[in-house]
DNA sequence: GTCTATAGTCCGATAGAC
DNA sequence: GTCTATCGGACTATAGAC
């Protein structure tokens, strides 16, 4: 992350990043599958994190409400991790390759989501729908809490950005 | 595309499409930026529809309805092809390039979205939710067109998409 | 059209840990 | 003896520079 940070994701090699680290560019190659993937290492930390919380998650909680739960879980988790989180958040905006990426992990997130929605008793389309919506809000909520200076925490804007989809999707 | 379907995406070289083709390997990419890029050609005009037709949405529509206009609107635009969508769609199933690659058009539109639904008069963080919701929706309606073999027209689950959504989220 | 850098794979070799 | 981590070299394809 320092090098990707001083020098942008796109014109640092392996070769630089193994260098830094004292082994050889084959070496790198062994432990990631490719040169992305050095920065989603955690990524299924919080997706067993946001899992496990839904599922765990009162049977009186509405479908969405549950995802709440996890959504909530994994802003906590995220919120002690503050200016790691920035930093690599700035990395992957100024990549394509790795926005691409990044994209692909949270569809990876929606659809374990959608899983354990769809363990909870809900039907599809509406097991996958809810998935979505709460990976949207992830989104929204993840993006304002990085861009805002001196703002909210993340638990308090998932909880926000919630209440905003139920507005939205509830006008006539 | 008859390459990518024969010998999949992966396995497909630019030099093999250049062949087919009667040109050179170069030539290839002075016509498009990478391999992957070839089979998005379409989606500006897609996204050009769904803008115009929210836009042109009236105005006592809801931010929600008006998306879903537009939702209808393409639907009825991909219906005409079915069959080249179905083709299409399981070569970029079959390769995870590819769908990094689909997952940053859809973030593409999303954001051209959120950017006609702000243009209504929308505020955040409203209109980009209300954007994401809508492309959810076309994610999942997409995704039942193309597995149901004999299943209804995509408007049609479009607009049942769009209801489940409603459903989803008003439940307490 | 030519040339080149970089990502990523395949094969094999080596050495410490349990 | 098996498992896991390291390294070396040769190779292909994508993609960008010129």
């Amino acid at each position: 992350m320092a090098l990707y940070g001083e020098c942008g994701f796109d014109s640092t090699t392996v070769a630089d990043i193994a260098e830094r680290a004292g082994l050889t560019e084959r070496t790198f190659f062994r432990h990631f599958p490719d040169k992305r993937e050095v920065l989603f290492d955690g990524a299924g930390l919080l997706q067993e994190l946001l899992v496990t919380t839904v599922a765990d998650a009162p049977e009186s909680l509405s479908p969405l409400d549950a995802v709440g739960a996890g959504l909530y879980a994994v802003g906590e988790m995220l919120q002690e991790r503050r200016e790691f989180s920035r930093q690599r958040q700035a990395i992957i905006a100024a990549s394509a390759e790795l926005r691409e990426r990044e994209l692909i992990k949270l569809a990876s997130l929606s659809a374990a989501l959608a899983d354990t929605v769809r363990r909870r008793g809900v039907p599809e389309p509406d097991a996958s729908l809810t998935a979505e919506a709460g990976i949207a809000v992830f989104r929204i909520a993840f993006e304002r809490w990085v861009q805002e200076t001196n703002g909210r925490e993340l638990p308090e804007l998932m909880r926000d950005s919630l209440d905003h989809l139920r507005a939205v999707t509830s006008e006539t």
